[in-house]
RNA sequence: CGGGACGUAGCGCAGCUUGGUAGCGCACCUCGCUUGGGACGAGGGGGUCGCAGGUUCAAAUCCUGUCGUCCCGACCA
């Protein structure tokens, strides 16, 4: 490609409205366009990226034994209200309707329109386990789209989705695409981890991520690891072993005590001159369900003062679609009180769901406020508990987010945190899908079972922003080579030197010639603007071709490597050529 | 959803307070000159100032509404 017939503008300025790096650099090096919030133009240097992952996607879900289909994007109301995922999705599935009225949607994910599309073809046992995939468009409404292509509401992703007729040919293929995934990453130029996760939306029972670790980018998600063992997880799944498992708080009797404005857990630490731990905090939440009957039903969480809530915990312990912290009017409305001092004190009678943290376990004589305003009551033990208080005995769960330097539960040493990017995820689905979708299969006995499924995808687009997050300097992108989108840059340095174009172009004919995908930056500008180009752009290699031809010698430059080298034409040539035939 | 800010040429911005019909830099086009890290000179094209109302002789500027965008908060008892 000649760099002057090339469709790209890149630009002197970062864009006023990106925030990530990677959005920054995609924007400003001209591989993608905004059209609207959330949704991009993947310019022809992005589609060729874009590919290129595809591609090495394709070929290791290939290898995996998975075959490739594709499924459309607009999807019928109908099969989303027979998984029951039309009630319960919210607000992310954009909805409408055709002309004819009938409801429709735009493809989150596939599930349904796959679990209908294998039924009714592979039917018997002896056709199973099968595992489809398809790379296509995904739209999901986000309530506040951002960081560019990491988070994005029009997206690209590959999601496959295997049906079995057992468990154990589910964990099988589990294991396949696991191994699959981290090749997949591998090959894309970046280290992955795979954490333990919650299943979300999507549903099932067992789920993992995978991550691309990266303390320094906007990612989103908090990922917890043993520093020992091979324990880690997703903030919303993470599990540990409290440090002080049992403690107390020294007071020897039960007291109401006047707390004037003393409202917050370091307020009351200080106040009473005791730690934080031996408060019991309590966090009025408003939570929406399925159930249409219990809409904004309040969900009084007590949990001890040192720890804090972890919001995709208790929306499964409770099993809500939505939860959020109440209001001021709220607190008043269900327990008469005000934010600081509440508590499940003489709250047996107002129809609030009360539920406790494991972390509340094992304390004693501890604080807790009195649900009433500007009181307290120190020296509260679980056996002060009456009937006034809860209707039945304290019910309690993990709704808690770990904290670094918990100990790990499988191995007793100390969790760290760092960042990370999801580019990945597989998911255990079980019959989440078949069952109320009525899909089934015919065993050996001529009776019928709802297919097993599993299912597994990776954001495609989000992988390749998560390459740019992870591989960039001051001057620009760092592509891996194996996704770069031209793999060599040739760059006579003026262009108005008719030796230099001449060798410029026998080089970049050689390296064409050779295999390698390669630029001729033909254009009139001056070298500077070339080489600002070329780094932001992110060719992985340079050979730049100027005043020492008359040397017999060109420049060679990887970029991400510093160092500049003096070669003969032939050496960088071939350099270049040796490089990329090791690719796949 | 709450709070803050911003919408003026492809990109980055000024002009608005104090109304008089739009400007700068980059990019783009032409000519000249230049050619190893975003040169220089001269000339040129491109915007009904987000949209809709209102006030006024006159609105990018003042008022009202609306749409859009970005950031922050959604971490608290």
């Amino acid at each position: 490609m000649k760099a002057s017939k090339l469709f790209v503008q890149t630009l002197r300025d970062f864009p006023n409205d990106a925030e990530a790096i990677s959005h920054k650099l995609l924007v400003r090096a001209g591989y993608i366009k905004k059209l609207t919030n959330g949704g991009y133009s993947y310019l022809p240097l992005m589609q060729r990226v874009l590919t290129k992952v595809s591609n090495i996607i394709r070929q290791e879900m290939n290898a995996a034994g998975a075959q490739e289909l594709l499924m459309p994007f607009v999807q019928p109301a109908e099969l989303w209200q027979k998984s029951g995922r039309w009630q319960v999705y919210g607000k992310e599935l954009m909805r409408m309707k055709d002309r004819h009225d009938n409801e429709m949607c735009l493809a989150p994910t596939h599930e349904e329109v796959i679990t209908s599309v294998v039924d009714g073809i592979f039917t018997s046992y002896k056709q199973l386990p099968v595992n489809l995939y398809h790379i296509q468009l995904k739209f999901r409404d986000e309530i506040r789209p951002r960081f560019g292509l990491l988070r994005s509401r029009e997206f690209i992703m590959k999601d496959a989705y295997s049906f079995h007729t057992n468990e154990e040919s589910l964990h099988a293929e589990y294991k396949n695409m696991a191994d699959a995934y981290t090749k997949i990453f591998k090959r894309c130029g970046l280290e992955t981890k795979m954490v333990q996760s919650d299943s979300g939306a999507i549903g099932g029972s067992v789920s993992h991520e995978f991550m691309v670790l990266a303390d320094t980018c906007a990612g989103e998600n908090d990922v917890f690891y043993c520093e020992k063992c091979n324990y880690s997880a997703n903030s919303n799944h993470a599990v540990s072993k409290l440090n002080e498992e049992h403690t107390d708080g020294g007071f020897s009797k039960l007291e109401t005590v006047d707390t004037p404005n003393v409202r917050t857990i370091n307020e009351l630490s200080k106040f009473f001159n005791i730690k934080e731990n031996c408060i019991l905090k309590a966090v009025l939440y408003i939570a929406s369900f399925a159930d249409e009957d219990k809409a904004d039903m309040p969900v009084l969480v007590m949990i001890r003062g040192d720890k804090e809530v972890e919001e995709t915990k208790l929306m499964n312990a409770v099993n809500a679609l939505e939860i959020r912290i109440a209001a001021d009017d709220e607190v008043l409305k269900h327990l008469n009180t005000e934010k600081g001092f509440i508590s499940f004190l003489g709250a047996a009678d107002k129809n609030v769901m009360v539920l406790f943290d494991d972390s509340a376990k094992g304390m004693k004589n501890f604080v807790i406020g009195a649900n009433k305003p500007h009181k307290h009551i120190t020296g509260y033990n679980f056996s002060d508990i009456t009937e006034n208080d809860l209707k039945n005995k304290p019910e309690f769960a993990d709704v808690s987010l770990v904290k670094k330097g918990e100990n790990c539960t499988e191995c007793g040493a100390s969790l760290n945190v760092t960042r990370g990017i999801e580019v990945g995820n597989i998911f255990q689905l079980g019959t989440k899908y078949s069952k109320p979708m009525n899909a089934v299969y015919t065993d050996e006995n001529g009776k019928t079972h709802p297919y097993i499924m599993g299912c597994y995808g990776i954001g495609v687009t989000r992988t390749a922003a998560a390459a740019v997050e992870k591989y960039h300097d001051e001057n620009g992108i760092i592509w891996p080579l194996e996704i770069a989108p031209y793999h060599a840059v040739v760059i006579p340095v003026n262009s108005n030197d008719e030796a230099q174009m001449a060798l410029a172009e026998d080089i970049y004919k050689k390296l064409i010639n050779g295999g390698v995908e390669a630029v001729l930056d033909d254009r009139a500008d001056r070298a500077g603007v070339k080489f600002k180009d070329a780094d932001l752009i992110g060719y992985p290699f340079r050979i730049t071709v100027g005043k020492t031809i008359t040397e017999g010698l060109v420049e060679f430059k990887e970029r991400k490597q510093m160092e500049l080298l003096k070669v003969s034409p032939d050496e960088a040539v071939n350099t270049v050529i040796e490089k990329v035939s090791m690719l796949k």
